[in-house]
DNA sequence: ATTCTCATGTAAGTCGTTACATGATTTG
DNA sequence: CAAATCATGTAACGACTTACATGAGAAT
C-alpha cells in the first residue's frame, strides 16, 4: 500500500538501487559506484547525484545522516523501508525502451555533405572509442572470474549484463573496422561504383525481408 | 572562412543536414523526415525541430520562406551557402562518444531487491522492443533492395548506416532471448547453483581478459 | 609550504520533453 | 456535416550538464 510515489525518474531508482546495494554510503561513494556501474547504459553527472539523495531524503525514500569530516559537513545515506518498497515496485513496471544516442551514425548519414576523410576520422574515432569499452570490460570479466570483484554474489546478474556490454562493444568495434575498410576502398562519396557492394550488405544483414503486412 | 559557428548542438547539424538533403520543405515534413531516419540513432521531439530552424534560420544557416495553408501562416525551409559551409565544418570535427540510455539494463543491475518474475517481465518487454526495431530495418532492407527508397543514390553510406542499426537490433534481440532463457533455468534471484553458468558466461565474453597494464 | 588530488557540494543555464491550442483536410 | 487525422506551431516545465567554489588530505 501507500507506495507514495511522487515524481521519481529512473535515475531515482537507479539511485534508491544502489544505496541499497552499498548499505550505507556518502553522495561521494554513491557517485563513484555510479559511475563504475551504470556509466556505460544511465550515465548521469555527478551534480545530479547530489541533488537527487537530497530530495529522496526528503521523500524520506532515503535516510540521511550528517555527520563531518574536519569541520566541513557532509551527508550519509543509507535506504528506508519506504525506499525499499518503492524500488521494488518500480520493478515490477516495464523498462523504457531503450535508446541510443549515437553521433558517430549522423556522421555517416551526412557523410555525402563532407569529404570520405572526414567520414573515416570518423569511424576511427568510434572504433576507438569501443576500444575503450571493451578495456573496460575485460577489467569487469577478469574481476569476477578471479573473484576479486566486490559484489560475487551478484555475479549471476553481472553475467547476464557484461554479456550485452561486451558484445555490445564488440559490436560497435567491429562495425566500425568494416566500415574504415569499406571507405577507404572508396575514392570519394560519390555512388559511383558502389552499389554492389552496398546491396551485398543490405542482403547479409542477419534479418528476413519478409512479408510486409 | 568565418565559420560563425555560435552554440550550435548536434541536433542542429541533423537539421541542416537533412534541409540540404531534402532540398525544401516544412518543418513538419523535415520532422517526419528525421523521424523515419534518426529515430534510432538520434531520437528528438517534434517540437524541438520547430524551435530549431526558427533559429538556424535567424542565424542565417537556414533560409525560411513564409506562405501560407489556407489562411494559416506556414513557413519553409532551405539551405544556405553558410549553412552548407557550416555543416561541412562540423563534419571535419571528431563525433562525441556513444551512449547508450537502456533502462532495461538498470533493471538487470537491479534485479535482486525485486521478483525473478519481474526480471522476466521485464527482458520480455525488451525482446519486444528489438523485435520492433528489427521490423523497421526489414522495411529499410526491403525498400532498398527493391529500389523504392528514396535516396537510392544513398545507398553506399545508408547501406553502413543499416549494417550497423540491424546488427544492434539482432544483438538487443538475440540477448534478450538468452538472458530469458537463463532466467527461466532459476528459481528465484538468489545466487545459490547459478556460479558455474556465470562463470561460463563470463569466459564466452568476446574479449580477452588480458594483461593489464 | 605549496601543490595536487580527493571530496562536498551549489548555481546557472540549456537542451529537450509533454502538454496544449487550433486551423486545414480527409473520411464516413 | 461531424469526427478523425494531418499540420503548424507555442508555452511551460524539468531533467540533466557545465562551471564554479572551497575544504581536507597526500605528496613533494
Amino acid at each position: 500500500m501507500s507506495t507514495p510515489d511522487q515524481k521519481l525518474t529512473s535515475t531515482s531508482y537507479a539511485i534508491l538501487g544502489m544505496v541499497q546495494m552499498l548499505g550505507t554510503c556518502t553522495t561521494y561513494e554513491l557517485g563513484k559506484a555510479m559511475q563504475g556501474s551504470f556509466d556505460y547504459f544511465w550515465p548521469r553527472a555527478r551534480s545530479l547525484i547530489y541533488a537527487e539523495v537530497k530530495r529522496l531524503g526528503v521523500l524520506g525514500l532515503l535516510e540521511a545522516r550528517k555527520d563531518s569530516v574536519g569541520k566541513r559537513p557532509r551527508t550519509t545515506y543509507s535506504s528506508t523501508p519506504a525506499g525499499k518498497e518503492a524500488l521494488a515496485a518500480w520493478l515490477t513496471t516495464p523498462p523504457r525502451t531503450f535508446t541510443l544516442e549515437f553521433e558517430g551514425l549522423l556522421r555517416v548519414y551526412l557523410a555525402p555533405f563532407g569529404t570520405r576523410d572526414d567520414l573515416l576520422q570518423a569511424l576511427q574515432t568510434v572504433a576507438g572509442q569501443a576500444d575503450t569499452m571493451l578495456h573496460v570490460g575485460a577489467a569487469f570479466k577478469r574481476s569476477y572470474l578471479e573473484g576479486t570483484s566486490p559484489f560475487m554474489d551478484q555475479i549471476h546478474v553481472r553475467a547476464l549484463l557484461n554479456d550485452f556490454l561486451v558484445n555490445y562493444a564488440d559490436l560497435v568495434r567491429q562495425w566500425s573496422e568494416r566500415s574504415i575498410a569499406s571507405v577507404r576502398g572508396w575514392e570519394d562519396l560519390t555512388p559511383e561504383g558502389k552499389l554492389e557492394a552496398a546491396l551485398g550488405t543490405f542482403t547479409n544483414l542477419p534479418i528476413q525481408d519478409s512479408p510486409s503486412g
